[in-house]
DNA sequence: TGTACATCAGTGAACGCGCGTTCACTGATGTAC
DNA sequence: TGTACATCAGTGAACGCGCGTTCACTGATGTAC
């Protein structure tokens, strides 16, 4: 059966989606040009009516998940003028919540042959995460100018904590296959995270 | 040039080794047999002499990652009767100093398709990855019992915690190339675990 | 409103390539006599 | 100590397969007149 004709705009966001969720449901293996035109209802080689190559679909799946996290981070910031440890609480709540597409960044960071020429998209990686750092990073500044936050401690290193609270759970969860209950594992440990990091009570320093 | 003669317990060991650093230095889509052989220096199908085929290869691999993780954790307990803290402390270092090696790990983790039937193998990584956890566990009881840890908190949610730490610093390891300074980052979140988990001066509770 | 044409998304056959694996053969090593 | 033989690690040609990609063609859609 012929599949019905679509605008190229239609195409390129319903392959990069495809893509998108190939690697996170299957992995990187998985990930063949057929997999994915059979997945958008075409056949292999119309995918090059859309896309230059296989490479341009990886970076297209990457756009995606950027300008999804940055929808997130925003998300995280509103309603605005929220206390800076609720912000991260949600923040850290919302990504356990998505750890299924979330999923894909690991995955695509430890399978890709970063070493092979593949600069552009190792910057581009290196660009998503580091975006998500420098947030939280001046989400815990602002807090320690709140003072719900202790001072003594770098905001970088906090930051690096709180993406410690996510990633065991993303790499125990692909491990698992979903069996274990990771969301409620990686909540256990938000109260040690406030405890190292909260400013403690009737303190100004 | 024809390749001397060896013991087939002998290349077994060189053929698991060399499948280790590939995987760790150049992740698991530039493991190819051909590969293997070659850094091994005999030709391709005298592989099948020593393993049955490529799983074997990476099974073997695992093992070896499984044993030398094994022989870490008892490292880092000796000499016994040390302070808890001083333990995970050491155990922390000794993991930074073997991101390398560490790093094949979560490669083999995100980058493999475990949907399709290799459930031998994910099993494997989860023993290596469970065994890991119990060990920082016990450890973290008998901090408690000690007293040196505070004991309003889950053993398990610490654990993950303290894998927290290391996780972030393979992650950006992998996608910086090992440009940036990821040990002392790490190591800045050294203290934040420390006062999250340490019992506070003259407190038994 | 109807016709002719340009545009362009979808098709399927064909390709070259790299990969994992098999297999008959080679030749070195160690053992039996 | 020397010879005959069994064992078994290493070799290279050959294979089948799946994959990414090309290309001439089809036919639907929208536009010009």
């Amino acid at each position: 059966m012929r599949a019905s004709k679509q605008r190229t705009e239609i195409r390129q966001e319903q392959i990069a989606q495809s893509t998108l969720d190939i690697i996170a449901e299957q992995g990187m293996p998985a990930l063949s040009v057929a997999a994915v035109a059979q997945r958008v209802g075409i056949v292999p080689s119309g995918l090059y009516r859309h896309y230059r190559d296989k490479e341009a679909l990886i970076d297209a799946a990457l756009d995606a998940i950027a300008s999804r996290h940055t929808a997130g981070l925003k998300a995280a910031d509103q309603p605005p003028n929220r206390d800076a440890v609720d912000r991260l609480e949600r923040l850290f709540i919302d990504h356990l919540e998505m750890i299924t597409a979330s999923v894909a960044i690991p995955r695509i960071v430890f399978s890709r042959d970063i070493h092979a020429g593949h600069h552009g998209r190792r910057a581009k990686l290196l660009k998503i995460v580091n975006g998500f750092l420098d947030h939280i990073a001046a989400i815990i500044v602002q807090g320690q100018r709140e003072g719900c936050l202790r001072r003594d401690m770098e905001p970088a290193a906090a930051a690096r904590l709180f993406f410690g609270l996510i990633q065991p759970a993303a790499f125990l969860w692909n491990l698992s296959d979903g069996m274990m209950d990771v969301k409620t594992q990686a909540k256990a440990a938000w109260p040690l995270f406030l405890r190292a990091t909260k400013a403690e009570k009737g303190t100004t320093r």
